[in-house]
RNA sequence: GGUGAUAUAGCUCAGAUGGUUAGAGCGCAGCACUCAUAACGCUGAGGUCGGUGGUUCAACUCCACCUAUCACCA
């Protein structure tokens, strides 16, 4: 029975590119988004741009462009480098929506009706000259601990210690240089301290409500929850005062809504114009009786919005809770942070300028990616090394080595299933002695690459691509070495001689039918392949379920070739690129991955 | 500082509930092949499973401590 399922991905910030860090949770996502809808189901993925908050209003002030200017400047940058890495929402918005304003303002006074709104004077750091409260990054100063200078207002770089501004010695504006001083405003705050909200939250992330049918969180997700609730939970700030660039609050003329109020509930725009351009019910999916799934990926950094927050918002406001939250790992290259000095800060467009080839990284970051919120390594050797060995050498190597024969000897056509059977049955690799590998005498090729459709199927959708890979790339093994046991250059030579027309015409029928099944497989992670195979076989685009199927007495088209190869001469000059561009400023809240 | 996670061959990673000689791919060495944009096959060399103690007949697998890396502390 289809499922409807609703995707999203965190809304990456409106003040700098797309990096290789940002592109993991892009590719993880898009990979499910589009194994989901292989399989039949509806599913829709939405994301948008966050564009709200103080770094996008100084930054448009600062390149002398209104804030409107610059996220809609941003938003196109962004969405070329999705398009680019092949990621395919189903809507790309912006929080600086109508449809989000709404949503935004309903919550809000939904929340307020729920008496889980309180207002309560703060003090802070305010920039006299500039007229403004200060963000805590926005204030610098000498670290109380080491005495380092020129710190932000949060952490110490050079000590790493932890804490407020107020506490440095000698702070100033990173705005206008000035010293801060001092005042206190009304902020309002969601009530996260209520027993209602401490009890729900309890059981929701436990799994435990009635209507919750999987644990929302990972293991180690809900280990880290548990880890938040023993600290306490307290009350939320979601306001800032004027100048702000943002959605004024309802009612508090000068308030504006926290950046990260409104950008979860960017989720909920951005599906709201989904609905009106594909006439989707909103409710069907957001309402409380929705039996849509709904599930969002995020990078573990960001949990504590989107596990406590977020659900609390939309329970307390009338609204289904997410079935579940994926959270990702970081991105570090060559085994360390992303540096911009290094090279490794690689921007999404930087990559594809090289002309290097999306897919790769959709594959390589496949084979890495495995559900939990572990952090995943871009090695750059590793990188060439495999993409080469794994998607050049074993899997595209197997119609490149066999089409020829099929378009000489055969006219283009695929055998009949009867002269498939001449020969399909293969020598399995003699070191293959685990208890489930197939043997010589009990499996045939295809049904062994068949029977992997429900152990990947499942892998794919428990996140786990490295281990899709891992069967993926052992069925190419099998492939492989079926071709070079069955050695059809060695019949073509000996054609003329009775019986070895048709036996090569089952050994490369076999073969393409495998690379047939192998590409069914990997479709989700390299969709732009799937589509040139499937021109090159000259049939529909390739469903889940085809799996079942075998390419009999069919014409194929000669063979054009599918990929080439990576070179390290390539990832070099990408590295060098990207230690010559001055980097963007990324500072401030975001939704978006931090790494 | 507090909390959590990770640490397995040169590289990237697998290794239910502890149990004979710890696995894969890549890389490397040798052999072989030539259909395939040098790709494929076979063989082999590589690890006292971060360190130190402990529990056990038996630990990579459990416990404690240590070290390193990463993250979170709204």
């Amino acid at each position: 029975m289809p499922r409807k399922i609703l995707v999203t991905s965190a809304l990456p910030y409106a003040n700098g590119g797309i990096h290789l860090g940002h592109l993991v949770e892009y590719i993880q996502t898009d990979i499910w988004v589009r194994f989901q809808k292989m399989q039949g189901h509806t599913c829709y993925y939405v994301c948008a741009d966050d564009t709200h908050g103080t770094p996008i209003m100084l930054r448009a002030e600062k390149e002398g462009i209104t804030p409107e200017n610059l996220i809609d400047r941003v938003w196109h940058e962004h969405k070329s480098d999705f398009e680019g890495f092949n990621i395919e929402f189903d809507y790309y918005g912006s929080t600086n929506s109508v449809e989000t304003k709404e949503h935004a303002e309903a919550i809000y006074q939904k929340l307020q009706a729920a008496g889980l709104i309180e207002v309560r004077s703060v003090e802070q750091f305010y920039d006299p000259i500039k007229g403004m409260f200060l963000p805590d990054r926005f204030i610098k100063g000498e670290c109380p601990k080491c005495h380092t200078k020129d710190q932000y207002g949060d952490n110490c770089e050079a000590c790493s210690a932890i804490y407020a501004p107020t506490e440095l010695i000698h702070p100033y504006s990173v705005v206008s240089g000035a010293q801060p001083e001092r005042r206190s405003s009304d902020h309002y705050f969601f009530k996260l301290s209520d027993l209602r909200c401490h009890t729900f939250l309890h059981n929701w992330t436990q799994g435990k409500l009635d209507n919750q049918v999987v644990a929302p969180l990972q293991l180690e997700a809900a280990n880290k929850m548990r880890e938040w609730f023993e600290a306490g939970l307290s009350n939320w700030d979601i306001s800032r005062d004027a100048p702000y660039f943002g959605f004024e609050i309802p009612g508090a003329p000068g308030k504006y809504f926290y950046v990260w109020l409104d950008a979860p509930v960017g989720y909920m725009g951005s599906f709201s114009k989904l609905c009106d351009a594909k006439k989707i019910s909103f409710d069907e999916y957001w309402g409380i009786d929705s039996t849509a799934e709904l599930y969002h990926f995020i990078g573990k950094d960001i949990l504590y919005f989107h596990a406590l927050f977020w659900p609390a918002m939309l329970n307390f406001s009338g609204q289904r809770t997410p079935t579940q939250i994926f959270a990702h790992g970081f991105l570090t290259v060559n085994g360390e942070k992303m540096s911009k000095s290094r090279g490794t800060f690689i921007t999404a467009d930087s990559y594809l300028q090289q002309g290097l080839n999306p897919e790769h990284l959709r594959y390589y970051y496949a084979a890495k990616l495995n559900g939990t919120m572990e952090d995943i390594d871009l090695n750059l050797d590793d990188f060439v090394a495999r993409v080469n060995s794994d998607l050049i050498g074993k899997y595209i190597n197997i119609a490149s080595r066999c089409s020829g024969f099929i378009s000489q000897h055969f006219s283009g056509e695929l055998s009949d299933l009867e002269t498939l059977a001449t020969q399909g049955v293969v020598l399995m690799p003699n070191q293959s002695t685990a208890s489930d590998a197939p043997t010589i005498e009990t499996v045939d090729l295809l049904n062994f690459i068949r029977a992997q459709s429900d152990p990947i199927a499942e892998a794919y959708n428990a996140r786990q691509y490295s281990k899709v890979i891992r069967i993926v790339g052992t069925i190419l093994d099998y492939v492989n070495f079926y071709i070079d046991a069955h050695k059809p250059w060695a019949i073509a030579k000996v054609i003329e001689e009775p019986g070895q027309h048709q036996k090569l015409h089952s050994v490369c029928s076999v073969s393409l039918n495998a690379f047939r099944l192998a590409t069914i497989y990997l479709k989700p992670v390299l969709p732009t392949l799937a589509r040139d195979v499937e021109a090159f076989f000259n049939i529909a685009p390739l469903q889940w379920g085809d799996a079942k199927n075998l390419l009999l007495n069919h014409t194929v088209n000669p063979y054009l070739h599918l990929m080439t190869r990576v070179t390290q001469q390539q990832i070099h000059a990408m590295t060098q690129l990207n230690t010559q561009t001055i980097a963007p400023v990324t500072t401030g809240p975001s939704v978006s991955p931090k790494n």
